[in-house]
RNA sequence: GCCCUCAUAGCUCAGUCGGUAGAGCACAUUCUUGGUAAGAAUGGGGUCAUGGGUUCAAAUCCCAUUGAGGGCUCCA
């Protein structure tokens, strides 16, 4: 995988990087001049363009951003030149005397700590400058030699946005202008047409339009209604986990919504992550929360009795809904919502089985998602930070370390590829999250697998070892659907609403050519349904060209057209969702089809 | 939570300069009985998100609230 890497160009070594950086220049050089108390702060090329952040006298408007695209063309016009300039850190203060987030940066170099984000540096940087035209930025660059290696028709200007100075939510709200910028005019279309084009694939569209699920908003935000096509894929993704869960060795278990504080407080959650639960409600003096896990519900369950280490290592698995209170802005369709339905389950373990248990997680996340196609995807080893011991993360370095340790280990032994991510461990252990890539680029932590060598001890739990001692378990929890909501959000855009047989809502949809054929047609659907398969027949007025579209624009797999000829000789004419055909085809191959297909989850039609 | 943008029929959207609403699709009825992506006619359907304000007059202008979207922050 490195040596890949190492093979490809880095982003920071090409044209368009130095295009993008440079196109940020020209964009504060056009936003000072309109207005020119404005104070600049950062603005790096991103991934398909680049940014700005100001801090403005005023709110930025849409004609504004027209205005400063327009002046962003005469600058490119004018050829100018960029030019490196390297300055003492008094200089630099000097020459941005009036720009008082330059002089933070300033200071921040000149400690030779910080880069612009405030994140630590391991060397000393140089300080320079690079100018062209009037501007004058504070930047190591690289930038292009002179603005005509922009091309003016490539670039554009996207969209304003708050964002903190810093990335700090205690800092100011400064305000981004996006934008975007290419080589030429095709690749800045073909880029916008592929903005077109997964616009057409987001779930929320296509949620809608194929009645999977909604929001109401006397429900609240964050609280979808799963409508009763989005049912149905919920109960196969369910049968599909009892299926392969059964298989593994784990037990289902059912826990409630709702706990008494003390569960809370035990297991930690109150006194690291309050923030994110809904308020509690108080019934005879005591407080009830609902839950934003499951877990400690499960370690009831393992404490319920005493445990042996012949019963383990016990795997308890649970559909369970849970419920945490993001913040408003947070929200974003089936993505991050209040309410969710967690592919969950609590691997309790004695440590001398971790490897190989963490190993079987794994295995059953390879076979979820060889059954959807899913064949780009990346672990993300996350990890704690000292600087977190105590505040963010239980306060044990050692057991932080030692489990760590393990997960690499666990990994390399089994040939996983992953990348490690300082600091975004779970309160309790590592967290290794999964991260896949949605048809439209969209990207998804989907599989979910904690390691948590903490919680088990606060709530006592243990099991008698074979030399008759007590011993405290390891808790893997996991989660390789995720939540309902962000695996069938996943799921709409991957297939962009078509969905494989065995998962689609509505699998069959028989057409008859006139109302001649209507009975043939009702008693063919019972036929079908007393199968088990999904069918429906259309009965309505409209003639069978428009049923067709109808089934179609639907994404419904089979379309069964049904005239005087199949009526006689019991046979369909089997129309698919791609287009093709089988005309004269007997129902009992059809039915053979659709059974093979919904029996081995085939992603084939 | 913060910044910006948006909210008109079930859906997608139009509505000019402030003069109390329109289309297509969907739905219903009727005619049509048809061979693989829209047959035709007629009809019903809107307190223009909610609450205030300005005005002789508000879908339109202003404020607040609610919800959504794009970001930031966060994401057990």
């Amino acid at each position: 995988m490195s040596d890949q890497e190492h093979q490809e160009e880095r982003y920071e070594d090409t044209e368009l990087y130095r295009i993008r950086h440079s196109a940020a220049h020209i964009m504060a050089q056009a936003v000072v001049e309109l207005m020119p108390e404005a104070k600049y702060t950062i603005g790096p090329p991103i991934e398909n363009g680049f940014y700005y952040d100001f801090d403005l006298p005023r709110t930025l408007t849409p004609e504004d951003l027209e205005k400063i695209e327009k002046r962003m063309r005469q600058i490119i016009a004018a050829n100018h030149k960029f030019e490196r300039k390297v300055l003492t850190a008094e200089e630099a203060r000097q020459v941005f005397k009036d720009q008082p987030y330059k002089l933070e940066l300033i200071e921040g170099l000149e400690q030779g700590g910080m880069d612009e984000y405030g994140n630590p540096l391991e060397t000393k940087p140089e300080i320079s400058t690079y100018t062209h035209d009037t501007f004058v930025d504070l930047c190591r660059g690289p930038h292009v030699e002179s603005t005509r290696q922009i091309n003016p028709s490539a670039v554009k200007l996207m969209q304003v946005a708050g964002a903190y100075w810093r990335g700090d939510e205690k800092n100011k709200m400064l305000q981004r202008v996006y934008g975007t910028a290419w080589k030429n005019a095709t690749e800045l279309e073909q880029y916008l047409w592929q903005l077109e084009e997964a616009k057409k694939r987001d779930h929320r569209k296509l949620g809608k339009e194929l009645q999977i699920f909604t929001f109401d908003e006397e429900v609240g935000p964050g609280l979808p209604l799963w409508l009763p096509r989005g049912g149905v894929i919920i109960d196969m993704l369910e049968d599909l986990a009892r299926e392969l869960e059964t298989k593994a060795g784990y037990d289902r278990v059912r826990t409630p919504h709702l706990t008494k504080e003390d569960l809370f407080i035990r297991s930690g959650h109150l006194p690291y992550y309050a923030e994110s639960m809904y308020p509690p409600m108080e019934l005879e003096g005591v407080k009830y929360y609902v839950k934003p896990m499951n877990c400690p519900f499960h370690h009831k369950i393992f404490a319920s009795q005493p445990r042996s280490y012949r019963d383990l290592p016990l795997r308890l698995a649970e559909y369970g809904t849970c419920y945490r209170y993001e913040k408003s802005g947070e929200l974003m369709g089936l993505m991050r919502v209040r309410s969710m339905q967690m592919n969950d389950a609590h691997i309790y373990t004695p440590e001398d089985l971790f490897e190989q248990e963490f190993m079987a997680v794994i295995g059953l996340y390879q076979q979820y998602f060889d059954i959807f196609g899913i064949d780009k995807f990346v672990m993300r080893l996350s990890t704690h930070h000292k600087n977190g011991l105590g505040k963010k993360y239980v306060d044990n370095e050692r057991l932080w370390l030692k489990t760590e340790d393990m997960v690499r280990r666990a990994m390399s032994n089994g040939g996983v590829p992953y990348k490690e991510v300082p600091d975004e461990a779970a309160f309790y252990g590592p967290k290794i999250d999964v991260q896949i890539w949605s048809a439209i680029g969209r990207e998804f932590t989907l599989a979910t697998n904690q390691v948590d060598f903490a919680v088990p001890e606060r709530f006592n739990l243990t099991f008698i070892n074979r030399e008759g001692q007590e011993e405290t378990p390891l808790c893997i929890h996991r989660a390789p659907l995720s939540t309902h909501e962000r695996m069938i959000g996943f799921l709409i855009e991957h297939y962009a609403g078509n969905f494989p047989v065995w998962l689609s809502p509505e699998q069959v949809r028989i057409i008859p050519i006139t109302d001649g054929q209507n009975d043939y047609c009702v008693s063919l659907m019972k036929q079908l349904k007393d199968l088990g398969i999904r069918a429906s027949a259309d009965l309505g007025a409209d003639r069978m060209n428009a049923k067709i579209r109808a089934a179609q624009l639907f994404k419904v797999p089979y379309m069964l057209v049904v005239g005087g000829r199949e009526v006689e000789t019991g046979v369909v004419s089997l129309r698919k969702r791609d287009g093709s055909r089988a005309d004269g085809m007997p129902v009992s191959e059809f039915i053979a089809l659709v059974q093979q297909r919904i029996a081995t989850r085939s992603r084939e039609l």
